[in-house]
DNA sequence: GCCCAGGAGTGTG
DNA sequence: CACACTCATGGG
């Protein structure tokens, strides 16, 4: 099945290109592709105009991509809001199209646990290596994220075949603490009950929280900091210190929307780095 | 080979 | 509260 999104400001090379998802791939035909639950998506933008390809008989697969893309969000709104910070409007002039993706939750916990302190071409090959094994097949070489019934049966010496290094027995403590509903009674948690509870989990400190609060809950409030954003606070603003100190400074500065500011200053400082370790597509 | 990664957990001062 | 150390590994 074909059909047409509107959708602006948008720009799916900025979006989907890392950091927040790590499941979509550049085609060589330059369509943007993966799997969206059940589904394989292919994506291609023309404008404010999001062409999109699915197999048929794909169920809600319009109203997927636009949660995934969040459509409801009032980007340019938000933008205006974060852009009277002179610091922020600077950043933001060239990442207009840069929206916050909205993940299933499950899949965002698992996936940011598998995060901690590896690069993303690896968390990209791991979460890769986890759906190949344990997830449901969609199409040829693509699978399903692993379900929580699934995942959970998985033993940890099995797990510690996968080359997840200390992040296996994580994983697998994180799928037995945490029954079939535990994540929709999460849903409905304020944010700072939710990442509270986010870090009774195994492998989920602060920086996790924020991320499964913000990509996989939605949050907008929530300011993952990781050394990107350390160093991009310490070079703009000349903030340093401790995680709670300078989550409050986000909070204080940015507001309701403190999740959007994140990924501005997120890429901004990575398209900084050098040439050879930057992991972003040339323009 | 060397460096570092969208850190967390634990122990210590 | 802040720091120091360990954890296990592969991509650039």
């Amino acid at each position: 099945m074909r059909f047409d999104i509107k959708i602006a400001p948008l720009n799916l090379d900025l979006t989907l290109g890392c950091g927040q998802t790590f499941r979509w791939r550049k085609a060589l035909d330059g369509l943007w592709e993966g799997p969206l639950a059940d589904q394989f998506i292919r994506l291609e933008q023309k404008g404010s105009i999001v062409h999109v390809m699915a197999s048929p008989g794909g169920r809600n697969v319009e109203e997927l991509i636009k949660a995934h893309l969040r459509v409801d969000d009032d980007v340019r709104g938000i933008q205006k809001a974060l852009a009277e910070d002179p610091v922020m409007a600077a950043g933001i002039s060239k990442l207009r199209g840069l929206r916050i993706v909205k993940l299933d939750e499950w899949e965002c916990l698992i996936s940011f646990i598998l995060a901690t302190y590896a690069n993303i071409p690896r968390i990209t090959k791991m979460i890769e290596t986890l759906s190949a094994r344990y997830g449901d097949r969609i199409v040829a070489g693509v699978n399903s994220f692993p379900n929580q019934e699934r995942l959970r049966s998985v033993t940890l010496s099995e797990l510690s075949k996968c080359g997840f290094g200390y992040r296996a027995k994580f994983i697998h403590e994180a799928c037995k603490v945490l029954d079939d509903d535990a994540l929709s009674e999460f849903q409905r948690m304020s944010y700072e009950d939710l990442r509270e509870r986010l870090k009774q989990l195994p492998g989920v400190g602060d920086k996790v929280a924020d991320c499964v609060s913000l990509f996989g809950f939605g949050r907008l409030d929530a300011f993952p900091i990781d050394v990107w954003i350390e160093r991009a606070l310490r070079r703009l603003y000349h903030k340093k210190g401790s995680y709670s100190k300078l989550r409050e400074f986000s909070h204080e500065r940015f507001g309701p929307y403190a999740g959007y500011a994140q990924e501005y200053l997120y890429y901004n400082e990575r398209l900084r780095a050098p040439r050879g370790r930057c992991v972003f597509s040339e323009e």
